[in-house]
DNA sequence: ACATCGCGTAAGTAGTGACTTACGGTAAGT
DNA sequence: ACTTACCGTAAGTCACTACTTACGCGATGT
């Protein structure tokens, strides 16, 4: 149940674009929020909603806190989405063949 | 940008859980909605949100729709966790040793 | 001690979206 | 032709949520 969370949170474009930046490495608020198109409290917020996910976590440094991204969140999502993946793919493809098989039958 | 609209659409719960309905293979609007909490126009709603996202087809099949995952937006969807796998990971790790580090320095 | 920096939280607001009922339209069955 | 089954769409409502400003707290610097 923990990929529910992770996706809800990495729904939202700002804070997916939040999340996106600490692929870069660990970051602190204000460095994160600079150059963003909302106020520092909603990324401050966003960051709340993305480590009760499990997508980050923080480190205190002095008065500054850093965040960086936590691989739980991210496994969990990857785990879940795998469940779909090869069962999909085998799904799609017989479908496939079904529909080529229809088309034959649909010649004059 | 075609995961943004993909894990806008997994993000709320019941059209997960439609989504999901889907893993077990192909499945009409009917059959989908028949023991969920919600009505059969809600559950519509769901698939049109899921097929603009790339995560389901349908197939006309006489009077019904039979609907079923497309792996394309699941493969995107991948393909964007699959950027930040092994780079958070790497980080991550470094993230303990630092800690590990200072704790050492904090001892009396 | 005081000022400043960096951040989280509270409260309030506007906008989005998930749901309902009602309706219309197509395909099959009698 | 008439009914029935199956589904998509329209319109309207309610709850949630992303954002803002205002405030408070701890840490650093002078």
């Amino acid at each position: 149940m923990a990929y529910g969370t992770a996706l809800t949170a990495l729904a939202d474009p700002t804070r997916r674009r939040v999340f996106e930046r600490l692929r870069s490495g660990p970051k602190a608020v204000g460095a994160i929020a600079r150059g963003m198109p909302v106020s520092r409290p909603a990324v401050s917020q966003h960051l709340k909603v993305l480590k009760k996910a499990g997508l980050v976590t923080d480190r205190q440094e002095g008065t500054r806190r850093v965040y960086y991204i936590d691989p739980q969140g991210l496994g969990a999502l990857r785990a879940w989405l795998d469940q779909f993946w090869d069962q999909a793919l085998a799904a799609f493809q017989a479908e496939m063949e079904r529909r080529a098989n229809n088309e034959k039958d649909e010649e004059i």
